[in-house]
RNA sequence: GACCCCAUCGUCUAGUCAGGUCUAGGACAUCAGGUUUUCAUCCUGGGAACAGGGGUUCGAAUCCCCUUGGGGUCGCCA
């Protein structure tokens, strides 16, 4: 039988990197057996799922190259003879299985209100006791039941669970897992608005689906007690299970895509915000409901302005928060995979074919990962040197077209080559050419010179100072001629020769202040190309006049 | 609290399943030098771990047990 995977992600919010990873090695998995990577929506959540979400995990799934092969249809992708692939659309189904397991006896009706359960449940913590659902509905009689249910009273399907021998289930990561009888409840498996819970939709579409490997983190491990009961119930065979171990903030914590509100709440707590911020553009209820619940999410949107408007930088968890950071996808999955898979030896950086080539169940890691931002910039710093110039041209300009217009508006196609070029070496990601050289695109009038050490050091210091260097070369620039970095090169070498002992670095940084108004640029000489002659001269000037400001600055 | 999972340098890991080749290898981080017109790179070198205790064995990082530590789950979320 050919393999079959699946990612089942609920969309809520974007894809997170424990998701990614999943989706990484179900893909590979598959494709490591010629299989079938499937893609399904889990929205059975009225209250959480939104097309929007959706929506940015296809687009952040496409994005890192993780195709799948059946799923929803998007760009070209998808399709597929098991769907639909949204569980919304699916509703029937769940219906007709549920169905069974009643009439078979091994699911029942309950009453109980989500109130009265919370209740049952706090009252046995207080007691220091383990709750477990009593069964209550069990005993009722069969006619008041058909009574309730004629009447259209509120109720749950709950799944009856066999009490008489463990449950055993064989994991090909952790091995055997062991379940005495009693440790579970009669769990839920639809609600009261009719759709199912995510136990009984999974076990179903992972059978109607084809589905021969569930490849998921080990947050679920406890579920897959449920599902195998369901299973056996329903007469479904069981997949191959393997949970994978799950990944960490580096302070020991569960990396998880509430982070960022936990994030954001903790601020307002310490603030004492009893209401939105302004510029948060939160309104009261939503805000009310939001700070109340800790699993409530705020919209991508909503958060990022919250944090903006804190002053505070929301952590990056989800694939798109690493987009943005100018990351790359294949270094993010390069990082990921090693993240609770090793291809044994010391192999460490490496492509998606080699992952499709060499990955197996097997090589999975037990134990948690904590994830290292500076391991994985490391990696992205060694990807785009290993780049040729021209590709980097290509994909900087790829992420300015999402992220960074300006610096493609601002600049013609030829500086915007050069500056890319220029910039390429010391780029460890994207963001990093578009923080250092907002100076690049910047009106010559906007350039400014605080009286900041570094400044005052290439400016003021010494004798002669900065500034009289400056003056001195400034018109041998202006008339520099041609106007290229080789011959700016040979011009201002044989000045140094002659001014300041050969040492460039006299010349090279007072220039380097002048025309970006701080300390840090591309190497001089390209930098002045990129500028071009007339926007250095303006800025030197602009530079020389502001000399006496800067001098009184420093007394 | 109950149940389940995990345990090699600060971090990710190789080595564990098939015990000796391990005075435990690599990477990131860190420290010390060096290169460099700034920044970033880059080069050289250093320090850094088998959680603890019992077994089994001629021999244990590797097998078993206990302890300790970390984590997950305990929702009409998925």
């Amino acid at each position: 039988m050919s393999v079959r995977t699946r990612f089942a992600p609920s969309p809520s919010g974007h894809l997170h990197v424990g998701g990614a990873r999943s989706a990484l090695f179900c893909w590979a998995f598959a494709a490591n057996h010629g299989g079938t990577f499937l893609l399904r929506i889990e929205d059975t959540d009225q209250k959480r799922s939104s097309d929007a979400a959706s929506r940015g995990f296809l687009e952040d799934l496409a994005w890192l190259g993780l195709d799948w092969d059946e799923g929803p249809l998007w760009h070209g992708r998808g399709g597929g003879e098991t769907g639909p692939y949204e569980q919304s659309n699916r509703l029937d189904i769940y219906e007709q299985y549920l169905s069974r397991l009643v009439a078979a006896g091994h699911a029942y009706h309950a009453f109980e209100t989500p109130e009265e359960l919370a209740e049952a449940r706090r009252l046995a913590r207080a007691e220091k006791r383990a709750y477990r659902y009593d069964r209550a509905a069990l005993n009722l009689d069969p006619d008041t039941v058909a009574a309730w249910l004629a009447e259209g009273r509120p109720h749950v399907v709950r799944f009856r669970v066999p009490d008489d021998s463990p449950i055993i289930i064989q994991d090909a990561v952790l091995g055997e897992v062991r379940v005495e009888p009693g440790e579970l409840e009669d769990f839920i498996i639809r609600k009261a608005d009719g759709f199912p819970t995510y136990h009984l939709a999974v076990v179903v579409d992972d059978h109607l689906m084809g589905v021969t490997h569930v490849i998921r983190g080990q947050e679920h491990l406890a579920n897959s007690p449920k599902h195998a009961l369901l299973q056996d119930a329903l007469g479904f065979d069981r997949p191959v299970w393997a949970h994978v171990s799950l990944i960490f903030n580096p302070d020991g914590s569960k990396m998880s895509k509430r982070d960022k509100d936990k994030a954001l709440r903790a601020e307002v707590r310490t603030r004492g915000l009893d209401s939105p911020p302004e510029g948060a553009e939160i309104d009261e209820q939503r805000w009310e409901s939001w700070l109340g619940d800790k699993t409530a999410q705020l919209e991508t949107e909503e958060a990022s302005r919250l944090a903006g408007v804190l002053g505070i930088d929301l952590p990056a968890i989800n694939v798109d928060d690493f987009r943005r950071a100018g990351y790359l996808p294949e270094v993010l999955l390069n990082y990921l995979a090693l993240l609770g898979w090793s291809p044994g030896g010391d192999r460490e950086q490496f492509d998606l074919a080699f992952v499709r080539e060499n990955f197996g169940l097997d090589r999975i890691i037990k134990s948690p990962a904590k994830f290292d931002r500076s391991k994985l910039l490391a990696f992205n710093l060694d990807a785009i040197q290993a780049m040729d110039d021209d590709q980097f041209v290509v994909r900087l300009h790829a992420f300015c077209q999402d992220f960074e217009p300006m610096f493609l508006e601002s600049m013609t196609p030829h500086q915007f080559k050069l500056f890319a070029r220029a910039n390429k070496e010391r780029s460890k990601t994207f963001r990093d050419p578009i923080e250092s050289g907002r100076f690049f695109i910047e009106q010559d009038e906007v350039i400014t010179w605080p009286a900041t050490k570094a400044i005052r050091k290439a400016l003021c210091k010494g004798e002669p100072c900065g500034f009289d260097r400056l003056a001195a070369v400034r018109d041998l620039l202006a008339s520099a001629e041609p106007w290229t970095p080789a011959h700016l090169e040979s011009m201002l070498t044989t000045w140094a020769d002659a001014n300041c002992d050969g040492n460039l670095g006299k010349i090279a940084q007072p220039i380097r202040v002048a025309v970006s108004g701080g300390p840090v640029s591309p190497p001089i000489f390209d930098t002045l190309d990129i500028l071009g002659r007339d926007a250095v001269i303006a800025r030197i000037d602009r530079c020389l006049a502001s000399r006496g400001e800067l001098e009184e600055a420093a007394l």
